[in-house]
DNA sequence: GTCTATAGCAAGATAGAC
DNA sequence: GTCTATCTTGCTATAGAC
């Protein structure tokens, strides 16, 4: 029996969550105190706690949140008109995390977490999956309209691609965290020759 | 005028950097204590701060002789017989991390780190201008003997596709790092088939 | 539900003997 | 140069009033 509505109660989650984004982003997760998205959130300690119950907690809420959206730009864009190429399928992913003003640094940190915290890990390798199928069915809809170009077949192809286009995608986000003058126009760019298209 | 030789310097400086990988690779930077490492390499903590003024300073002594030895296996291959195509380049970096035993998932915790801390970050920057440097010298020796797959010119091609290749290996360690069910052989296949070959 | 105050703990770094 | 002992800081999470 929630004392407050539901609608009340899920605007103070998302409120806590973007202010934990916004300071995780800038500090990072490690060095955010819970006293840092406390202060950013205008909340309290105790308001806040009995929302999230840990810092990981929050933290795990933020990469489900993140996860999510990007699955959604690709549901959007498998049922939207003319199929994109693999290297389209990969910009509207990257896009759709930068144009929503996601820190991509809070991404890399978000992996390094997920190398020690077994619980981090798994809500990461869930989202991941469905992630992996959304990339699937938007590679699936471009091979099945240019059939020569998966001369293996097109399940076969599709299964062979879609990491290694992740993993362009996951490159981008390191790169774009970690390199000073990294051009992103001109890696997206590259991607989409190097990928079919 | 140091008291004792630089022989036996080096070599204590080599156990501690050993020992620290050892820890922050299980369990991650940001989760290990100073005290750990100092276990691990069998000392106290007056003589390894003896030789690194904080934790920060050998995280960073860390990244530097592991971009090391990447940038060697480059120059190697640059330098052997015939020249490897973009893939197969690739290939000898990241078997080169593996073959190392390095955890790739302290690369996570690394580039984490390097998001947050700037003199991290610059250790980073630093090295990764050497490895791309390699990594254009390797590519470029394929390309002058396969003109024919860079048709906009060689310096061109190699400039565009030396980011994407870098990309794909990172793609390579997050994935390794942290999916469950990550195949590395088939993604290291897809990326040479994807790649110029 | 939200607040303030603080318990309780872990960890980085230092001091001083040998 | 290396050791042991410990100081100091900063943080997560809880307790209890309103």
């Amino acid at each position: 029996m929630p004392k407050i509505s539901d609608a009340r109660r899920d605007a103070r989650r998302a409120q806590i969550v973007e202010a934990a984004m916004r300071v995780f982003a800038t500090k990072g997760y490690q060095h955010t105190s819970m006293a840092e998205i406390i202060a950013e959130a205008g909340l309290s300690t105790g308001a806040v706690y009995g929302y999230f119950e840990s810092k990981r907690d929050l933290f795990s809420a933020v990469a489900r949140r993140t996860l999510g959206r990007r699955n959604a730009d690709l549901e959007a864009a498998a049922a939207a008109g003319r199929p994109p190429a693999p290297g389209e399928v990969l910009g509207i992913v990257v896009n759709g995390l930068v144009s929503e003003g996601i820190d991509l640094r809070l991404l890399l940190q978000l992996w390094g977490e997920a190398t020690v915290n077994p619980d981090m890990r798994e809500v990461l390798n869930a989202g991941v999956k469905v992630l992996r199928e959304a990339f699937s069915a938007a590679l699936r809809r471009w091979f099945e309209a240019h059939p020569d170009q998966a001369p293996d077949g097109i399940d076969v192809t599709v299964e062979r691609l879609v990491p290694v286009v992740m993993g362009i995608g996951q490159g981008f986000i390191v790169q774009s965290a970690m390199i000073d003058d990294f051009d992103p126009p001109a890696y997206l760019e590259s991607a989409r020759r190097t990928l079919p298209h």
